[in-house]
RNA sequence: UGGGCUAUCGCCAAGCGGUAAGGCACAGGACUUUGACUCCUGCAUUCGCUGGUUCAAAUCCAGCUAGCCCAGCCA
């Protein structure tokens, strides 16, 4: 079947360049997330590239938080990111764990640190160490406090950690070379005092590791061989390098970039995502509007989907921005097979069958995805008064029109051929009726063949039909004006606002459950909203429409 | 002459010295219980630019240009 060669990316060239030379036996990779918000589509590529490998290689995959900045950090956070992994199918089997909980072993590598001469406590305020830093172009000048003697080093050191000090009065920083054209190789600081209380530690500790010292750390100590990250930390290898070589590690991890993933006219950062839920302009990080997993998910993209994206996106080291389209297809090519095709009118008009006895009702056999046997059928209830779209009647049929028009005959969708003979205008001018006729001969599966018809429309009996909310969300991006106005702020798109529509539904809709997603046909893929459903009323998110080669000038 | 990284079709992306994969998008056509789906067909004489090496370069070398990242006691 599948024999097309599927090239491996830059990754796994490195993982097979190092498992051919021995420099590891095996792959263990993890998602280090710091609990500090939602994830998104970006963090998605991350958790699925980590799992991924480790799947290919038969290896490990890690969860870890990385949670050695207690300010920034909350529970929340890191409960919603544990329910986004395990949705997307990322499996860390019994391996989570959280920096914090190395805390002990990272102050016994400070240590270890400052006895081989390799850093020392610091007195410089903030900004005269920013200002002892130099500049891009100019090397930086050495801190007084760097020659301390190791005794008077791990003194201090100790003390830092007993409380004796207040938030930003000494740092402990590593003394690597203030004249390194890499900043951060320009005496790094490493740990910083701050009197706070940690999600998961608590008070216990008052000293907090840095990023750059704590990561190397935590990858080595879960035995991690390849530190997957993304494109800024190019610039921090070195230091990470530095750190676990100073650290004397047996089997050192190695550190692997590469780029973000970004989507066309959709806002990625998490600082605007912030600033869009605290301003009210979307309501909630799983706003539908929004790329964060938990609004995809409510809009009714599967895991499948989002799988198959990360795929078709590839892995890479140029920045690149990936056409939303890729994304709706991805959805199309994943529900079109496995979720019923039914039928809903979002515009509604009314269809009289004229000869059509009044009271009748028959009951239809109708598929529920002719392409896919095993999901069923249905039975919907077919009767004189029908609503079908108004787009699919023109009074002046435009050419290659081939809907219902005075004179023309079209298929109901699992029915019959339909005749137009008439149709009735209120004062205004807006049609409000539309009057058939049906030939009895042409039902659907009878295997007429008598004649043919050009176009095919789908209706819901008038008497029978349910009602529901249907939501259809704009981008919240302007798509010509792109991400960001000029002096970079959010370009945001007035027509982003939902636009609710009162769809009328087939019966078949009873009992739709929150996720449940379908495929309207011709209307397009459409999600139970998991927050605004209640018993009495049922909500849609669009999640993608279909594509259509016949659009319908507007008006 | 600060450092690092990147440049292949509108958007992703293979390619690793032997004469430009694939997907999305788009455009035609066939089919059709909707114009969707499916199925065909088309879509880079050219790889940021300029030179050089070679029988042969997107791939090697040199020089340019453009974009991204770095001066948090954030990650």
């Amino acid at each position: 079947m599948e024999n097309e060669v599927i090239s491996k990316n830059f990754i796994e060239q490195m993982i097979d360049k190092d498992l051919a030379e021995g420099v590891y036996d095996t792959v263990h990779t993890r998602f280090p997330p710091e609990p500090n918000g939602y994830l998104h589509i970006g963090h998605a590529k991350s958790i699925l590239l980590n799992y991924g490998l480790a799947q290919k290689y038969n290896g490990k995959f890690n969860m870890r938080f990385d949670d050695t900045n207690p300010t920034k950090e909350k529970v929340e956070f890191v409960e919603s990111i544990k329910a986004d992994i395990e949705w997307l199918g990322a499996d860390w089997e019994d391996r989570l764990f959280f920096a914090s909980d190395y805390f002990e072993a990272m102050y016994e590598a400070a240590v270890k640190l400052i006895k081989k001469g390799k850093a020392f406590v610091c007195d410089l305020t903030a900004e005269e160490i920013r200002s002892y830093r130099g500049t891009l172009t100019e090397p930086g000048k050495e801190s007084p406090y760097r020659n301390r003697s190791v005794e008077e080093n791990l003194e201090l050191f100790e003390a830092m950690r007993a409380g004796k000090y207040a938030d930003g009065e000494k740092v402990l920083r590593a003394k690597i070379d203030m004249a390194s054209p890499n900043m951060n190789m320009r005496d790094p600081v490493i740990y910083r005092v701050a009197h706070i209380s940690h999600h998961n530690t608590g008070d216990k500790w008052c000293i907090y590791p840095m990023y750059d010292f704590a990561h190397p750390i935590e990858d080595a100590i879960e035995g991690i061989t390849h530190s997957i990250c993304t494109l800024e930390f190019e610039d921090h290898r070195p230091l990470y390098d530095w750190v676990v070589k100073e650290l004397e590690y047996p089997v050192p991890p190695r550190q692997i970039e590469f780029a973000k993933l970004y989507l066309t006219n959709v806002v990625t950062g998490k600082r605007y995502i912030k600033k869009l839920v605290e301003e009210g302009i979307v309501d909630g990080w799983d706003d539908p509007r929004l790329v964060s997993i938990a609004a995809l998910r409510r809009r009714g993209f599967t895991p499948e989907s989002i799988r198959m994206f990360v795929d078709l996106c590839g892995i890479s080291k140029s920045q690149s921005s990936v056409d939303y389209a890729m994304l709706e297809y991805c959805i199309r090519e994943d529900l079109k097979l496995k979720k019923p095709r039914l039928m809903a009118v979002l515009d509604p008009i009314k269809l009289v069958i004229d000869n059509y006895p009044e009271g009748q009702v028959e009951y239809l056999d109708a598929a529920n995805n002719l392409e896919n046997e095993d999901l069923g059928s249905r039975k919907i209830p077919f009767c004189r008064e029908l609503y079908i779209e108004r787009e699919d009647f023109m009074e002046e049929p435009l050419k290659k029109y081939f809907r219902l028009f005075p004179g023309n005959e079209v298929r109901l969708m699992h029915a019959y051929f339909v005749k137009c003979e008439s149709f009735v205008k209120d004062e205004s001018g807006r049609i409000t009726e539309v009057h058939c006729t049906y030939d009895q001969e042409t039902k659907a599966g009878s295997g007429f063949t008598g004649r043919k018809v050009k176009g095919t429309i789908h209706w819901v009996p008038a008497p029978y039909a349910m009602t529901a909310e249907v939501r259809l969300y704009e981008n919240i991006i302007d798509e010509e004006k792109g991400v960001y106005n000029e002096d970079g702020s959010l370009n945001l798109n007035p027509n982003s606002l939902t636009i609710v529509e009162q769809a009328y539904l087939e019966p078949a809709f009873e009992g739709a459950k929150p996720y449940d997603s379908y495929q309207f046909v011709r209307n397009g893929f459409f999600c139970v909203d998991a927050r605004d459903t209640t018993e009495e009323k049922l909500v849609f998110n669009r999640i993608v429409s279909l594509k259509s080669s016949f659009k319908l000038p507007k008006a």
